[in-house]
DNA sequence: CAAGTTTTTGCATTCGAATGCAATCTGCCC
DNA sequence: GGGCAGATTGCATTCGAATGCAAAAACTTG
């Protein structure tokens, strides 16, 4: 009657042929080492080994010697995906990035991974050059049964739907969707435009030029939305937005278009993104030969590493992307191990960085 | 006598629960659904739906409709783990990239990324930030069975070997050991240095400083000894080499060591990577008031985005990225699908960019 | 040293999909 | 309609580790 499930492991094919072979036990070549292979050189069952690899199973100290030896013999590692199948946790954790030729998500990312990885989660990368792709990507997200996700990308209420349809953790970075009951992580980019309006009206500027990020951009649209309103509210007239996409061509471009509908250079430039403001910086003293903050005030907004370069000292509203990944991650664990916590959003103010690209007090005199 | 087995799925806790349950087919907050619900609500066996997922099996156009439409109904997707477990490939591939914040390495893994979702392959991404926790990462590598593996750290001897072992195909990316049967995809740096110094010795230049590159790195290290020799053989003996971290700071800081040890300043400047070369422009102009190229010539590896900008325009050696890692990914693939494969190392020559930041002609007159 | 605890250990089963093999079905030809 | 080849389907088993349960071993205590 017990003989009925007695068709476990000695009887499979490669532990027939590793007892025909003479004990070579680091075979060449050979399939992967098991926790039964571990498990017969230790003289123990497999639920032994396998116990001497879970923390907080009961587990005898000459028992965690003898398997460890034989694990290390046979330099035995546990096989995650077994684990992952059994446990329903695959210790995997999304990361969905919109694009890493950003020069600001190469930061997140990087701290992302840290984060992880102290945590001893592993970060399964998605890059995203077109948006289109993205109900793809969820697709195989799903079949890899992530743990959960850290999103910086735009996603569409149905998407951010299916993750709680699927019971899938999710946690966006610097987007947030006010009816959407989701977690997220930003930094506070009304606040910071704002500011930045503030000093910049206090200072005195008086013709306005607003460089906008790509259409798709929350983050981008949140900027110069609140910038603009604002400078409506100071009661500010000579405002000009001209469109950008975050790159520094496009920096450029956005300084010729300025000064070509101002008929002269503006008072004040605000870029939805640093490297925009420091192509318009290039332009604005190279192209149109002004100086830099006299002519023309910049300022961007990340607090990007070429910001801070002499040539640029860049008036920038710097995002603590430390510690937003920080809690991106933690916010995620916590709704990994209890699925029940309700949503959570958490805003981070930017801080202003002062840098010489800008005039952001009114003059001395 | 078959009924030895009987114990299938309908008797599952789930399915049971399932079957009590009323007919609430998108059931909330339950457990993933699996083949077995799309096989009972399709009537068929567990096999056929296996099948149906699976290009390249004999299935028929009503039974492919049948279980598509329940599949759909359920929002089912096969278990990537469960199927990694039975065939032995978790169709994922570790990506240990060194450095983030390197300016360079973004661009690299943004293009690997790319390459393998284009295959259907997972990146898992590793990012290491002391070069110390290799050994653990690769543990984690082993417990995930990756598939393969694309590595741009430096790697021991017994690491390299370790993969061998384990029969987990790697592709080096910029690092080579000639004495290791190993994959890799390069840059000659060599040639790229010597290339550089070339143009710059039939220019006219006599005082050199050379920049390097953290000791670790050995593709700065490449590129240093190569321009070394060579300026060696073109016999100059004004040539001097401060150490730098890759970082801004520290080529501000060479550009500081090198005018002190000239006492006025260099000809030209190598630097083991842009983003030092950037930061020795920044510090002759901006602290020593010298006109870049005219009184120093300054030159860089790599071609990242920054050494275009209209500030800089830095003549500098642009890898072929795009290409480098196209070449990685499908020779991984290769590795992968068979096994048998003997290493392969492949090297492209970098594209000097002439830029504006050096003289690299003989003056006209 | 017996009886009662507490700890260790092993057994059997489970997770979810893939697959060799055998059974069944289809279509075709005579 | 019979017979046969080829296509389709289902059955049973497998991958490798985790775990509830019961048996065994190791301690306590009186």
């Amino acid at each position: 009657m017990a003989e009925r499930h007695k068709r476990v492991r000695p009887s499979t094919p490669s532990a027939a042929r590793r007892s025909t072979q003479p004990e070579s036990e680091v075979t060449t070549g050979a399939r992967t080492v098991t926790s039964y292979d571990v498990a017969r050189l230790a003289g123990v069952s497999q639920s032994a080994v396998s116990r001497c690899f879970n923390p907080g199973s009961s587990v005898s100290r000459k028992m965690r010697e003898r398997v460890m030896k034989a694990a290390e013999a046979l330099r035995y590692q546990p096989n995650a995906i077994a684990r992952g199948l059994i446990t329903r946790r695959s210790n995997l954790v999304a990361v969905i990035i919109s694009n890493l030729t950003n020069l600001y998500y190469p930061e997140v990312l990087s701290q992302l991974s840290q984060q992880l990885s102290e945590r001893g989660i592993r970060l399964l990368l998605f890059t995203l050059e077109r948006e289109s792709g993205i109900d793809q990507m969820l697709e195989q997200i799903w079949q890899y049964r992530v743990d959960g996700a850290i999103v910086a990308a735009r996603l569409s209420a149905d998407q951010i739907a299916s993750f709680r349809e699927r019971n899938v953790p999710l946690v966006l970075y610097n987007r947030s969707y006010e009816d959407q009951p989701v977690s997220s992580v930003c930094c506070d980019q009304g606040e910071a435009a704002r500011g930045l309006v503030n000093r910049l009206h206090a200072a005195g500027h008086a013709r306005f030029g607003i460089v906008a990020g790509p259409p798709d951009s929350v983050v981008g649209e949140q900027r110069t939305a609140a910038a603009l309103q604002r400078l409506r509210d100071l009661s500010h007239d000579e405002v000009h937005v001209v469109p950008g996409n975050y790159d520094y061509d496009s920096g450029v471009a956005a300084m010729q278009a300025l000064v070509t509908h101002f008929g002269t250079a503006p008072d004040a430039v605000i870029c939805a993104n640093d490297v925009m403001a420091l192509g318009c910086m290039d332009s604005a003293r190279h192209a149109f030969g002004l100086d830099v903050p006299r002519d023309v005030s910049i300022a961007g907004f990340d607090g990007v590493g070429p910001s801070g370069w002499s040539s640029y000292r860049l008036a920038t509203v710097r995002q603590p992307v430390r510690r937003m990944a920080e809690a991106a991650v933690s916010m995620l664990v916590e709704h990994i191990d209890d699925a029940q916590l309700p949503p959570e959003k958490r805003v981070f103010s930017g801080i202003l960085i002062e840098g010489a690209s800008a005039r952001l007090s009114p003059a001395a005199s």
